[in-house]
DNA sequence: CTTTGGCACTCAAAGAGAAGGAGTGCCAGA
DNA sequence: TCTGGCACTCCTTCTCTTTGAGTGCCAAAG
């Protein structure tokens, strides 16, 4: 029994998970022999079948319905059948244009992204918030709303505005508010949340002896206004997509799903590793580590913006997918 | 045949309705006679039964069934049966307490409030995000990112932060923005942010002559300012706990409500008539006006902040719910 | 040695009655 | 006016059977 995959074979699990894909139902060797085009007769392609069966690519559910592919079939599939379309490349385009055209309003901008994706695919599409320590900082304002209240506005290179109400102990003047806001804009600068929050947590425990008032103040303040609220918030369109498809029937299944989708932070986690990942990452099933998602696969992308890779957008759905195209 | 129902009649309709919304079920006579607290034999409620269907209170699927209520019994069942419990108003103060602790986040604190409605309710949860129009001005700045792009961010009354990037033809200086900035602070504080748009349109109308520059610019720069983009948006929570309901097990109808969800503008339209109404409204099936949401009905109620009413919140889950505790 | 046709076997899905039972309507008696 | 009883309806459930797609394996052909 060859360890490795005859040509013949690849050629007859590819036809197989196209056929699975497009009718979501066993495939048997007739259908196969006819549909597709297969050159062999069906007793040659039952021989076939049943050496995929072995190697683990595909399961019959029971002795007499045709054969599924197992995820270690899509793996195989995925890897090393299916070249990546450019497809994705455009999506990738028109979801840039998009983001320059509206100028801000950032996270409109994403969830019209996530429709889109979600419209073309026809499966759930997601797209991934930029992690705010990741983004490099741009600007800082501080607006005085009432004595002891005060909002902060920050502002991050690619465009991304936050802002913060801070409750402080005393009283800042508008003129003392001006200096700290210039200092802060001055030094911070070109470095990423994450440096400025570091280098502020630093320069406190330095200037443990506070000679100066106003510097102390100005820490206080920047720490406040910067701890990471939005930590990953992931946009979710096409949830009914989901109900579109027929394996999925099964109400149960359908509402663990549900829910996980709903508490997020699963997905958060899987989008976050195709930050990592360049081009595209499939994830498929038990890939996922979620027993809940199980039935599900991930297809993710990176994008990014002016400067720099902001964060992840992806398709999920069964694993039965016409990864091709999407 | 009597036009007005008899106390006897309210009392069974009463029974059935509550029998149906625990069991989900068909109510017949025998099982009204065993478990609620009805002295009658089972032949007696069934005349009353065959009564109530003939006013249209009742409907049975088919001769051998037991009956379910007709919209217009759960109409007749909210309306003259029910009293609202006090609980809806203690579910009020936990979401004001809870908007008062986590200070701003407006945002997150609305889908904190509505996964709670949801939690607590075990349907659906609905908020509605303030419109912005009918907030009150308190206080707008300025902030210069390039020679050419300026952040505008404005503060409501009640708290709610709102930003926008604008793009202007011509640099303007820091000193320039900053009188601008005086000048609206200064006319437009306490106006609502309808009041203010009126205001800038009609006196930009005024000075046409321009010979102001400045107030020219100012003008510009706040109209371009205050468009308002969130034009009403829903915080969704617990859509799951739709596919919890066994009447929804048609995935088909399942699947267009889902959709309906994610369109929002249908739920905007809904909860926007909760904001006219004071106190507790209950919208039942077909009253939605939206054939999707037939087989739904929501219960909303405004909620207000520090002043005046800010949005609405609600519940939608199937007709048949236990409004009393809702 | 590979491919093909044939044949018996398996097993889920679909269909057909048949039995069961919940509920109704109505009538006659209390 | 209420109650018990009885015949009737018709949905639901169960079982049994049929159907058919698909398999595995064998023997023959290329």
């Amino acid at each position: 029994m060859a360890v490795k995959l005859t040509d013949r074979g690849q050629k007859i699990l590819e036809a197989i998970i196209e056929e699975y894909i497009a009718t979501a139902q066993p495939v048997g060797s007739k259908a196969l022999t006819q549909n597709q085009g297969i050159k062999l007769s069906p007793a040659s392609v039952r021989n076939v079948m049943a050496e995929l069966e072995d190697l683990g690519y595909l399961v019959s559910p029971h002795t007499s319905a045709g054969r599924i592919p197992t995820e270690k079939g899509y793996r195989f599939y995925v890897d090393t059948i299916l070249r990546v379309s450019e497809m994705d490349r455009r999506q990738q385009d028109r979801i840039e244009l998009q983001y320059r055209q509206q100028g801000l309003q950032m996270n409109d901008m994403l969830r019209e992204a996530s429709r889109t994706l979600s419209s073309i695919s026809h499966y759930t599409g997601l797209v991934m918030i930029p992690r705010l320590k990741a983004t490099i900082f741009r600007h800082i304002e501080f607006v005085k709303l009432s004595p002891r209240l005060i909002l902060a506005v920050f502002v991050t290179q690619s465009g991304l505005v936050q802002n913060k109400l801070v409750e402080v102990d005393e009283d800042l003047s508008p003129r003392e508010l001006e200096q700290i806001t210039n200092y802060l804009n001055q030094t911070m600068t070109g470095l990423s949340i994450q440096d400025v929050r570091t280098r502020i947590i630093t320069e406190m425990a330095q200037e443990k002896a506070l000679y100066d008032q106003l510097m102390r103040r100005a820490f206080t303040l920047s720490s406040a206004a910067l701890v990471d609220e939005s930590n990953g918030d992931v946009i979710i369109e096409g949830t009914s997509r989901f109900l579109e498809q027929p394996e999925f029937s099964d109400m149960d299944c359908m509402k663990r799903i549900v829910q996980t989708f709903e508490q997020k932070s699963a997905l958060v986690e899987l989008l976050d590793r195709g930050l990592e990942t360049k081009g595209v990452q499939v994830i498929i099933g038990s890939e996922t580590e979620h027993t809940e998602l199980s039935d599900c696969s991930l297809i993710t992308a990176a994008y990014s913006g002016k400067r720099g890779t902001l964060g992840t957008l992806g398709v999920i759905g069964p694993n039965r997918m016409p990864y091709a195209t999407i």
